[in-house]
DNA sequence: TGGACAATAT
DNA sequence: AATATTGTCC
């Protein structure tokens, strides 16, 4: 763990790696020099080998002189694997081989059978090589070489009194790298947990740098995209980049190019939504007889959906997202309060709130209090790292602001929302690999539930059910924020929208949102999302603020969140909108 | 087959 | 870095 603090986590990935020492054996001095230059460019410590002999004896003499050994596999005085034979033996290095055919991957090797190398790919994982390259070795391959490193380091802190055996070390690390990377590599942002499993095997594969095999994709759970979600806030729609949202995510394994591409979906989505809510409000509009531009401007409430991390709170990284989202909540504030628009994102303290659930008092003494710490933060706190953003047309974290009821009558008036529990969706779905169509009818069902009780008005959309496994299965009921406002520019209210129905859409993936129709021209939005806990699933009331007044706004808490919003049902207004956000992403 | 998604290319 | 395209997967 120290290791992982020290080395890798915190400072994104780039420090430690650089100066890794690495031992390049060739017998072709072109490859040596090729590899060399390529080590290099990736700031490791590169020594270079042409012989196996020779590449032993620089091993003997200084057992703890390199952290990896790339070797080539044909080489006229030794055999590669008679080297790695060796090197396993005496010593502690993970040793990568590099032959002139294909390139394998250890973990891979069930697939190889198609491919008549494999026995070579066996051997050399017999002989504990920890990776295979293929030549041309490609830049990539050995910047992530240090992986191999990092990963026997966490083997050797876990299994500190089995350091002795070498073979065995090697033997855990080839047979359980999956197992390893992920959880340590994954660990790290601090919301491991049962549903990161799947990730991080895919992350592992990754880090193998397998060359044969596709990269494995992210998977962008619930956990991920709340941590994306936080840094975009945290960022400010208008200087939102991937760099800095990758930077602010500190997920070591994460590349940009992912968050880039998150982040290109993730506004895809966005503006989807927008249209779609856009669309609708001209809809309503038309209803009321109300002018359709009042309706998706002004009228239409933004809310931003903020995912609740229930990893996060189970490791305890609790506390870290509720300041999150209080610092959150009062720059919405702030900016509310300068803008006129208000959002409200909130991350659900998980523990805290679970435990509160059961117990609507609590649940709502909870809320109060949470509520008191927000307004007093808001007070005290500058916005300054919002200011930036205030002045910018917009930002997503800005939406609007968001009121939230919460219509809780319409769920089980009679079980009281703490037991309420969750639709069975979200409990299935936990389980990754329940099928859909198991999960379907169930989702529709609830569905169907909720649409009673709901308003009729405009339940139009509400669950469009995409279920789609994972969202499921992550599912955290978030609360949402309610957001109303009424944007300043065009693009703004937008976004919000956009926003707005992005979470409302995830909602309904989890077939948890209903959106109401409000008859008022603000839409508010409640956000559930389940992370799989049955407490979670309490709905969260939000209050209606009063548009008009941006008094109201500034003090309203927005959010609650992981309260359960039984309580608050006086809050409700049976009118909204509200929508149920889970945990976005997907 | 189409859409969602993440990777990859530009 | 931002955006466009591609390749997968369901």
């Amino acid at each position: 763990m120290v290791f992982l603090e020290g080395g890798f986590s915190s400072p994104r990935n780039d420090a430690f790696p650089a100066g890794l020492r690495v031992l390049v054996v060739d017998d072709d001095p072109t490859w040596l020099k090729i590899l060399e230059k390529m080590l290099k460019k990736c700031t490791y410590e590169v020594t270079t080998c042409g012989l196996a002999r020779d590449a032993l004896s620089l091993l003997r003499e200084r057992k703890d002189g390199y952290d990896i050994v790339i070797s080539d596999v044909n080489m006229p005085d030794m055999d590669g694997f008679k080297l790695l034979e060796h090197v396993g033996l005496e010593m502690d290095l993970p040793v990568i081989k590099s032959t002139s055919d294909k390139l394998y991957l250890c973990k891979n090797i069930t697939v190889m059978s198609v491919d008549g190398e494999t026995s070579r790919v066996m051997k050399g994982v017999q002989h504990g090589a920890c990776d295979y390259l293929l030549k041309p070795i490609r830049m990539k391959e050995l910047r992530n070489i240090w992986q191999h490193v990092f990963r026997k380091k966490i083997h050797e802190v876990r299994d500190i009194e089995s350091l002795e055996g070498i073979e065995n070390i090697q033997l855990t690390r080839s047979g359980c790298d999956l197992f390893d990377d992920g959880y340590f590599l994954g660990g790290d942002d601090a919301t491991s947990g049962r549903k990161r499993k799947d990730a991080d095997n895919k992350h592992e594969d990754r880090d193998l740098t397998d060359p044969s095999t596709k990269k494995a994709r992210v998977v962008w759970t619930v956990d991920l995209h709340q941590k994306f979600v936080r840094a975009v806030n945290q960022i400010g729609f208008d200087k939102v980049g991937p760099k800095k949202i990758l930077d602010l995510m500190n997920v070591p394994w994460l590349t940009r190019e992912n968050v880039a591409s998150h982040l290109q979906k993730y506004r895809l989505y966005l503006s989807r939504l927008q249209k779609e809510s856009d669309i609708k409000n001209s809809f309503i509009g038309m209803k009321h007889t109300d002018p359709p531009s009042k309706d998706s401007t002004a009228s239409f409430g933004l809310h931003k959906p903020m995912n609740t991390m229930p990893d996060d709170v189970l490791n305890g990284t609790y506390s870290f997202s509720m300041s999150n989202s209080l610092a959150q909540s009062i720059d919405l504030k702030g900016q509310a309060d300068r803008n006129g628009i208000t959002s409200v994102p909130m991350t659900e303290p998980k523990g805290a709130l679970s435990k509160d659930i059961s117990d609507s008092h609590k649940t709502q003494s909870s809320q109060m209090s949470f509520d008191h710490s927000l307004g007093s933060v808001d007070s005290g706190v500058s916005f300054a790292s919002f200011g930036s953003t205030n002045p910018s047309p917009y930002s997503w974290t800005d939406i609007p602001e968001i009121q939230f009821k919460q219509e809780y009558e319409p769920f089980q008036p009679e079980n009281g929302f703490n037991q309420l529990q969750l639709p069975e969706p979200f409990m299935i779905e936990k389980e990754v690999n329940r099928s859909r169509t198991e999960v379907k009818p169930l989702l529709d069902e609830y569905r169907s539930n909720l649409v009673e009780h709901l308003s009729p008005a405009d339940l139009v959309d509400l669950f469009p059910v995409q279920s789609k496994n994972q969202t499921l299965k992550n599912q955290v009921f978030n609360p949402i924020s309610a957001t109303k406002s009424s944007m300043k520019t065009k693009d703004i209210s937008q976004n919000s929208l956009a926003y707005s129905e992005f979470a409302q859409r995830n909602l309904n993936a989890a077939g948890i949102g209903v959106p109401l129709a409000s008859s008022s021209e603000d839409l508010q939005i409640c956000w559930l999302q389940g992370d799989g806990y049955p407490m979670n699933f309490a709905l969260q009331d939000f209050e209606c603020l009063d548009y008009n007044n941006p008094a109201l706004i500034a003090e309203t808490p927005f959010y609650l969140f992981g309260a359960p919003r039984f309580d608050h049902e006086h809050l409700l207004d049976p009118t909204e909108h509200f929508a149920i956000d889970q945990g976005l992403f997907v």
